[in-house]
DNA sequence: GCCATTTAGGATCATATGATCCAAAATGAT
DNA sequence: ATCATTTTGGATCATATGATCCTAAATGGC
């Protein structure tokens, strides 16, 4: 009934994901944009409405395929801790994989357009809060199956670990060094072990390299 | 010998820091800073050469300044952990009382203009090496004096407090919030603090309100 | 084949932006 | 007072940028 598009919107959005992504939302241009995606300017405009949009689309893009993956373990059954320990581990892995080190479109938007857009606000506060409810959640049925400390506050490990997410994929961008991030993240986990007293199964997860250096 | 400012650079620089640091670099014209500064555009660049310049001395500015103040009290005879206590709560008050939520300059370049500029690179990095570094004697001495858990690697609690640092300063500009990052926190000094077991004056800081919320 | 509809191509627009230019103004040295 | 020197004011430039417009092209329905 109409011609159709020489271009795929979901292949288009990923490019357009990557750019905004590797250069922020200023440093991007329209441009940019439909050059990467292989698309004139004109469709892009009809397609996508405006470079806002577009970036809605992008961020929502990267939350479903991203941050999907990465949270991808976080419902199953194994104990709580490894989780945590395979989520900070391919964090890791995968930001310093990234050749580019673009660190986390939702972090970085935190600090570029968060401050002066109150939808993105919403996006990103609604998307931290997630992760948090997900942190309480796995200390919490650690601590239950007693292979977390219990000596520890849900709410406030979930805060940390949070903070430490965030940190990582911050430092990344400017210091993609494994030694820091791994480094960073030791101490943690060496908090969320359970003390060495007498527990049935005390989980002796990274008792090892402390100290010594 | 010739005709007289009618600015003081230094205050024209305050205020160029603090254009840049709520609204990073993009988002900052070189209109706006003159008109801010209260330096006509043949002024200002007459006095500083280029927007580039520009930024390379707020951020200079920002680094004698705000960190500055912040890290004031790092060289004290005081106890470490209650320097690292200091400097946390006061981060987290200076934060927390900007009412423009602006975080730090230095984190907030990490993101925006670190990948794409060595130059600006090498400041965010070697100011983070230089935090490390305090923060790493800082444990150290806390250990030698009995007062910081022993079992801690020095410099993995360094990373973990740079990070966390780095973390807060993020989180402000979305999340604002004191529970957030004072909850963040918490669990970071009960790891520095030596066990509860044995020792010569073991410190009771911070050993409330753990658990049960 | 013709029409309605959507996309593609590419020129074009209005504005923003970093930066420059030049004449006028303000100082101290002589 | 005159001159050299620097700053100031404001117009101006060249380019970048988000967005629009108009025509041609491509499709399915009839």
């Amino acid at each position: 009934m109409a011609r159709p598009r020489q271009f795929d919107e979901q292949v288009a959005l990923e490019v357009a994901m990557n750019r905004f992504w590797e250069h922020g939302y200023e440093r991007t241009t329209v441009r940019d944009l439909s050059d990467q995606m292989g698309v004139t300017l004109s469709s892009f405009f009809n397609a996508f409405g405006d470079k806002r949009s577009v970036f809605e689309r992008a961020l929502q893009l990267y939350i479903l395929e991203v941050v999907g993956s990465l949270t991808a373990h976080f419902d199953e059954d194994a104990p709580p801790l490894a989780i945590l320990e395979r989520f900070f581990a391919d964090l890791i892995d995968k930001s310093l994989e990234d050749p580019d080190n673009k660190g986390c479109l939702l972090v970085n938007s935190a600090v570029e357009v968060v401050p002066h857009d109150a939808a993105f606000r919403d996006v990103v506060v609604q998307m931290m809060a997630r992760f948090e409810k997900s942190f309480e959640k796995l200390v919490r049925r650690g601590q239950r199956q007693g292979t977390v400390n219990v000596a520890l506050s849900p709410k406030e490990m979930a805060k940390l670990l949070l903070a430490l997410m965030v940190s990582l994929r911050l430092l990344v961008r400017a210091r993609p060094e494994r030694a820091l991030l791994e480094g960073a993240i030791r101490p943690v986990f060496m908090l969320l072990a359970p003390p060495i007293s007498n527990t049935k199964s005390s989980s002796k997860r990274l008792r090892n390299s402390i100290a010594g250096d």
